[in-house]
This record gives structure tokens, C-alpha cells and sequence, in this order.
DNA sequence: CGAAATGTTGAAGGA
DNA sequence: CTCCTTCAACATTTC
């Protein structure tokens, strides 16, 4: 029997490296590629403009993949759970394939939708393929819970072994079937897989604009990192084929690879970059993790497999791996860092970089992620998480909640002492503050963006690029002090603090000293959580259960070797 | 069991 | 520029 099958794209906005693709069209007379969206959900979600764009390039990028095997892609407006089943009936469905997706929200809505599927009678077929492994399997390896450290997680995926290799894209002779049998019999048996289009394919199918959306074009930023797989697999080209393809992990300034964004939509695989780095490292010096690129990859799986195992990991409270603390709510300091006004211009001039590219370095986030939570203002850090879910393109929600949590010290790091100062950090790197200012280090490229805007008819918005202009004038010593400044240097430079530039909303020096001790009162209430007076009293400091311990106590996990995979997996299940 | 070592990336100061 | 110590001091893993 030839299947009628629809390959749902949610995630894995790629051809290459998808199974879940390849199932779709095997034994396969009619494919449908769908994308499902529902256009009133950007008006009720914490997507910003910039990610929103990021979505449409790369959903046209793979329409026009897809057009070149003479197939579409099929934008559908609804919610999953409404649109299938019509959709089901009017296609004449017969199988349905996706990526698997471990996100609670996701787990939810593919539950709900394979149930519909199995009421229409349609197969379903799910690959794994957004991670380097299955991280249910690793869940299992670990005896149920997830790894929670690093090494943790290299000793459990080394019992799994390498990553599987990836696979290929489709190619036009695999849309065509038997071509060459069915070439005389095509006017009257079509054998070959095709994708049927009505004329009116565009108007009701096609990728929408940011306006339908609901979403201002002006409003988005500089096109730095446009959306889609053919760009996720140029920028990887282009990293592999450089000298040295590792990036510094401790300095703010060499470029990294901005393949984040395309990892999160997964227009690039893991597994594609994984194998990728293998074969350009082969036999040359190369740094190991957690440091390498290939290391940077495993903290995806990390993270990842951290959110598919821990229940409400984007969460505190009810967060078996999360240190409960008494955070500040403090709307007047939240707003001032979510828009740059914090005085701080290292601060000031990440947030704004955020808000305007919607990328930053992995070590700015630190900076910025520390200051919101134990190092300065005190604030929780699902405030931070929710800003950087709506401005950052490369928004994942395990990787987002994971980091959060480690920044602020409430799992995984607990070296709460090491506070990142807002002014020593940045300097380490960049003692002249050029990033603050953002001087042009590489004219040619910021030329080509010029040009690139001067097209678009946006160059009044965006040929003024600096990070904090106001502050461009002020001599090295002042760019991350300016408030020390003398007011002669301040009326030079341009900019009076506390009226041009914001005064510091904090004074990190006292906060940060404040706020480490009461990080140790929150570790202590966590170590003896209903006698820290008695504790303090006595001296005596009662040893805190172990994260595993306190895992294991929420729900009985049998010994590893009792149950096998099958009750493994479903016990997995539950667990969310 | 308890001590020692370890932990992707702290800051400040000195050699 | 790199390496070192000291600051005060956490959870978790290893020995």
C-alpha cells in the first residue's frame, strides 16, 4: 500500500539529517510537509520580533528547499489538535511523521495529537533527531534520573557510545520513486511520491509575512543572522574551513560561530556539526570538552536532558534541583535591565545588543544573568529567563531554564561567592570598552550590512550601531564607571550622569557582599529546612540530601536491571 | 566513614 | 601576558 503521509515540521526546520522526513516518504504515493501555526499564538506569547523573523526566514528557506524536490511546504493557521483531524480526512492521511520533542508542553500536545491520529487511523511515526542521543536513554543509563554533572553525563553517554552518524537529505530521485520503471505507465498509475498543490497553494499555505503576525516590521533589528537551514549550513562551512575552527571560551570579542539560533530551530543537526568537528579535528591539536565545540554540544545534551527528567524545570518552586530562594520583586530594576538602564554600561550595552541583534556571547549572558539574580539586584531568575526567551533567537527552553539556573547558582553551580562584577569583568577582555562604544573592528563586514540596510530602505535605523553611543566619548578610564568621572570629563564626553546616562541602580560593591550572604541563608534553609534557627542555635548544620536523594524520595525508582525498557520508559513518562 | 579533590570560564593583587 | 595566591566557602565526587 502507497501511504499518504504528512511530515510534521515543528523544531528540525531542515531536510538533511531528518529521519522522521525519511519515513515520511518511504513506500510513500502523496507527501505533505507541514508547518502549523496559529496566528493568533504571537500575540500570546513571549516571542519577540526579532525570533519571530528568525521563524519565517527559515520556514521560507525550507519551502524553497522543498520546491526544488517539486514539492511544498504547507503552512497551516490552527491549533494542532483542530487542525489534524481535518486535515486527516480532507488528505486522506495514512501516516504521520515527526521529531520527537521532550519539552513538557510539546510532550503534551503530541500525546493529544497522536491519540487523534490513532482515531483516524493513521500510523505515527516519531525519530529522535534534535539531540546527539535519545535523552530518554540516557534518563535510563543514569537509573532514572538525569545526569547532573557534566561528568555525570560523560561517563553515561560513554556506555552509549558515539552519536549516531547523520542522515542524508531527500533527493529528487527519492520524491520520484521508480522514475525510470514508471516513466510509461505515468499517465496512468502515478507510482511516484508527489506533493499535491492546489493554484491557490500560496494564499492558503504559504509562509506568512510578520504583519499577518501581528508583529511591526520597523520594529525588528539589524538582519545579522538570517533564518533557515541553507544559512545554518553556509555558516558551518564557513567555520569549518577556518584555520583554527575552536573559539576562545574566555574572551568576549573573537567571533564564535552563531550557530545557536540554527541549532534551537534546528535548521543545523547536532549530529551534522558533530561529525563535522570530528572530521576537521582528525589528527590536528584541538581542545577537549568541555571547552571544545564538541563540548559545547554536550552541555546541550546536558541541559536538554536535565528538562526532559526534572519536572517543572522552568521553574522554582516544585524544582527538585532548584535551591529555593527568597528573591526580590522589584518591577522599577527588572525594567531598568531588560532595557538598558542600569547604569552599568557593560550591563546596559548587552541588554541593548540583546534587544536590538538578538545574540550575545555566551559569557555576556553570564554577566547579565548574574547581575539580575545573586550578584546585584536579586531578582528571580524566571524573570531573566522570560526576558531572553522573548529577545534571544537562539530561546531553547531547556538550555534557557538549565542556564538561568546555573547563573543565578540555584542548581548545578553552587559557588555562589564568585560574583562577576559589572565593571572588573568586561575589562578583562576589552579594557578600552569598545564593545561599549562599539567601534567597528571589521569595516568590510559592517559596510556589507550598510549596503544590506541601504537596500532594505532601513538605513536611517540602523546605520547607527554602537551599543551605547551616549558613552563613546568617554575616556578608557570612565567607559565602565562613567558615574566616577569628574563633570568637566562629563560635559566633554557629552553625557551627564544622572541626567544623559542613568546613575547606577545599584551599588554593586555593598549588594554583592548583601546578596552572598543571603545566598547562604537560602543554602542553609536548604540543608535544614525546618530548623535553620536551631541550626544557627546549636551550630550544628545538618547534611543536605543529596539532589538524587531528593529525587528518588518525590517517586520510588526501581533498582536499575528490575524493570525493562518498556516500564523504563513509560515510568520516564511519568515523570513529567 | 571522613578527608581531599573537583567543579566551562570570579576578583584582586602580586610575581 | 600568564601564572600564582588569597579571599570565603558551596555541593558533589573520589579516594
Amino acid at each position: 500500500m502507497k501511504h499518504s503521509s504528512i511530515h510534521w515540521f515543528r523544531k528540525g526546520l531542515r531536510l538533511h539529517d531528518n529521519p522522521a522526513l525519511l519515513a515520511a516518504l518511504r513506500d510513500c504515493a502523496e507527501i505533505r510537509p507541514v508547518f502549523i501555526l496559529d496566528p493568533w499564538f504571537p500575540r500570546n506569547t513571549r516571542v519577540g520580533i526579532n525570533r519571530w523573523r528568525f521563524l519565517l526566514d527559515a520556514l521560507k528557506d525550507l519551502d524553497g528547499s522543498l520546491r526544488k524536490l517539486n514539492s511544498r511546504l504547507f503552512v497551516v493557521r490552527g491549533k494542532p489538535t483542530e487542525t489534524f483531524p481535518r486535515l486527516f480526512r480532507q488528505w486522506k492521511v495514512t501516516r504521520l511523521t515527526f521529531e520527537m520533542d521532550t519539552e513538557p508542553y510539546s510532550r503534551q500536545r503530541d500525546a493529544e495529537v497522536v491519540k487523534l491520529a490513532e482515531e483516524h487511523g493513521v500510523e505515527v511515526i516519531q525519530k529522535v533527531s534534535n539531540t546527539l542521543y535519545d535523552s530518554e536513554r540516557v534518563i535510563v543509563e543514569n537509573d532514572g534520573t538525569p545526569p547532573l554533572t557534566y561528568k555525570r553525563l560523560q561517563t553515561v553517554l560513554s556506555f552509549l557510545g558515539l552519536p549516531k552518524r547523520p542522515v542524508p537529505a531527500p533527493k529528487l530521485e527519492d520524491m520520484k520513486g521508480e522514475w525510470d520503471y514508471c516513466l510509461l505507465l505515468r499517465a496512468f498509475i502515478d507510482c511516484n511520491v508527489h506533493t499535491p498543490c492546489s493554484d491557490s497553494h500560496e494564499e492558503e499555505f504559504g509562509v506568512p509575512t510578520l504583519e499577518e503576525l501581528g508583529q511591526d516590521p520597523l520594529k525588528a533589528g539589524p538582519h545579522l543572522y538570517p533564518g533557515g537551514e541553507g544559512e545554518a549550513l553556509r555558516r558551518l562551512d564557513q567555520h569549518m574551513q577556518r584555520v583554527k575552527p575552536e573559539t576562545e571560551p574566555n574572551t568576549l570579542t573573537p567571533s564564535t560561530t552563531v550557530l545557536s539560533p540554527y541549532m534551537k530551530f534546528g535548521c543545523l543537526s547536532a549530529r551534522t556539526f558533530w561529525w563535522r568537528l570530528t572530521d576537521v579535528y582528525r589528527g590536528k591539536k584541538h581542545s577537549e570538552p568541555p571547552v571544545s565545540l564538541h563540548g559545547q554540544l554536550l552541555w546541550r545534551e546536558f541541559f536538554y536532558t536535565a528538562g526532559a527528567g526534572i519536572p517543572n524545570f522552568h521553574r522554582m518552586e516544585g524544582n527538585s534541583v532548584c535551591v529555593q530562594v527568597d528573591w526580590d520583586t522589584n518591577e522599577e530594576h527588572l525594567a531598568a535591565w531588560r532595557e538598558g538602564r542600569t547604569g552599568y554600561p557593560f550591563i546596559d550595552a548587552i541588554m541593548t545588543q540583546l534587544r536590538s541583534e538578538g545574540w550575545i556571547h555566551h559569557l555576556a549572558r553570564h554577566a547579565v544573568a548574574c547581575f539580575l539574580t545573586r550578584g546585584d539586584l536579586w531578582i528571580s531568575w524566571e524573570e531573566g529567563m522570560k526576558v531572553f526567551e522573548d529577545l534571544l533567537l537562539d530561546a531553547d527552553w531547556s538550555l534557557n531554564a538549565g542556564n538561568w539556573q546555573w547563573l543565578s547558582a540555584s542548581a548545578f553551580f553552587h559557588q555562589f561567592f564568585r560574583v562577576y562584577s559589572p565593571v572588573a569583568f568586561g575589562k578583562k577582555t576589552d579594557k578600552k570598552g569598545d564593545y561599549i562604544r562599539h567601534v567597528k573592528q571589521n569595516v568590510r563586514e559592517w559596510n556589507q550590512r550598510f549596503v544590506f540596510f541601504n537596500l532594505a530602505g532601513l538605513v536611517c535605523r540602523h546605520n547607527e550601531r554602537k551599543y551605547i553611543p551616549l558613552l563613546r566619548k568617554f575616556p578608557v578610564e570612565y567607559i565602565y564607571e562613567p558615574w566616577k568621572a569628574p563633570l568637566s570629563i562629563q560635559e566633554r564626553a557629552g553625557c551627564i550622569v544622572g541626567r544623559d546616562y542613568p546613575r547606577p541602580i545599584v551599588e554593586h560593591d555593598i549588594v554583592s557582599k548583601r546578596n552572598v550572604q543571603r545566598m547562604k541563608a537560602a543554602y542553609a534553609r536548604r540543608a535544614a529546612p525546618d530548623s535553620e534557627t536551631r541550626a544557627v542555635k546549636t551550630g550544628a548544620k545538618r547534611k543536605a540530601d543529596s539532589v538524587a536523594d531528593r529525587q528518588r524520595n518525590r517517586e520510588e525508582i526501581p533498582p536499575k536491571g528490575e524493570a525493562g525498557p518498556v516500564q523504563r520508559r513509560s515510568r520516564v513518562t511519568t515523570l513529567l
